[in-house]
DNA sequence: CTTGCGATTTTGGCCGCCCTAACTTATCTA
DNA sequence: TAGATAAGTTAGGGCGGCCAAAATCGCAAG
């Protein structure tokens, strides 16, 4: 109600934000954001979007060369940021102090990240030892707005006989989530590649002494980081 | 983004939500709700309520008769209702389970209410205990909608020598909680009057053996329910 | 019964955010 | 090099929610 009067952070609304953090991730996936995948990962026209885009760029958060997509400028990766972290420390807190499970709190989650100020996303965060990624592993950027910009390769890329910890799952599908975790395959777990059918094919792993076969729409959807073969560990 | 097939709950925006908290305490104070009332309530101007109540009127959530205030359906009443529990569990959630302190969780409470699921609200119920009052001592609705619609007297109205258990104290305002937190006025402690000086001049009380002096207007503010005397308490 | 005043409503406008339909641009391929 | 196609943009609307200004109503006092 009151006009602010140094405005440290002018509380974007929920729209904004959700776009922020859509063209954080497409430009983290490489380059800069096309209008159309913004406006698939939204669930919005084409046209939304555009408009959109053009209020975002007035307001100095992100830059657009026409047909040619777009970049946060700093001031629009740091709101991005900001989002993520409420997102991601809502979801760790909702699992370890609410005892909720991980397919379900990327929906709450996607809803309190616009209302939760930073006061108590950051109570939420000390109250669960200040975790350092997500359920899914997906990082948690510090309060300064830091993040660990680590790649991973997916579970498809690896090859027949390498082994790799799995870092990351991605966390909007609740469905796949739930099968992840009959599979148990999580952040943490380590992952051996048996064998890779070719067009499409099955994969076969062993995770913990069990072996299984996924497709290459879930494979490409876990990031793991291979581990340095190691002689002598099964078959000495 | 799909259209609801049964629509058990057809999530009310924010500020429909707020438009029928509003109206639930004013009618809760007494008789139908004012057009202005609302708007000094809500912050916004008369003709800004005008419209919202056309609407709401439209939805079945409350009837209007022009020009003599507005009345909640009883869907309505129960929409209320829902985001009054979901405000006063996540005010008691803030301060027992995040350590916040009793006049920082009104604003916060204000934003997460609209965000937040009656699902996370129930887990916050129950890991806290389910309590049956938020920090300020108004009563937490049910699950099924059921509120306890005790009438209190406030401090003000105490006859000099009445002893009375403070029930419940206003919530929006910071100072005002801060102020009550100093003088070790909250819910459950015993006050007695010892004088009331008229024309709007000073009460004193005792509170816990010491003796303190208030204005009318925080005595307004404070909600308690007289106790029968009891001969020979303190002066046998 | 009339008049005046405060409360209420209507009117018209603005902004955010979304849509469809139609048009323009970039790029790929024949 | 000229389509053809895919991607992006413009134009024109709609709805929610707010506002100021103007018209209207209810009621009480004369």
């Amino acid at each position: 109600m009151q006009p602010a009067r140094t405005r440290p952070a002018p509380r974007l609304t929920a729209s904004v934000e959700d776009y922020l953090k859509a063209i954080f991730d497409l430009e983290f996936a490489g380059g800069p954001a096309a209008t159309s995948d913004l406006a698939g990962q939204l669930g919005v026209r084409p046209a939304s979007v555009t408009g959109m885009v053009r209020r975002l760029a007035d307001q100095g958060l992100l830059t657009h060369q026409r047909y040619r997509g777009v970049r946060l400028t700093t001031r629009g990766r740091h709101a991005a940021l900001r989002t993520i972290r409420r997102h991601r420390v809502i979801e760790a807190y909702l699992v370890r102090a609410l005892g909720y499970r991980w397919d379900e709190v990327h929906a709450e989650a996607e809803r309190l990240e616009h209302a939760a100020s930073d006061e108590i996303v950051d109570r939420m965060a000390a109250a669960i030892g200040e975790p350092t990624n997500d359920p899914h592993g997906a990082p948690i950027p510090s309060r300064e707005g830091i993040i660990a910009d680590t790649r991973y390769r997916t579970l498809a890329d690896l090859r027949p006989g390498a082994s790799a910890q799995v870092m990351q799952v991605s966390d909007d599908d609740p469905a796949l989530l739930r099968y992840l975790d009959g599979l148990a395959i999580r952040p943490g777990c380590t992952v051996r590649m048996v064998d890779r059918a070719p067009f499409g094919g099955p994969i076969t792993l062993t995770i913990g002494g069990a072996t299984r076969a996924v497709g290459p729409t879930l494979a490409e959807r876990v990031l793991v980081r291979p581990q340095k073969a190691r002689a002598g560990k099964r078959a000495p």
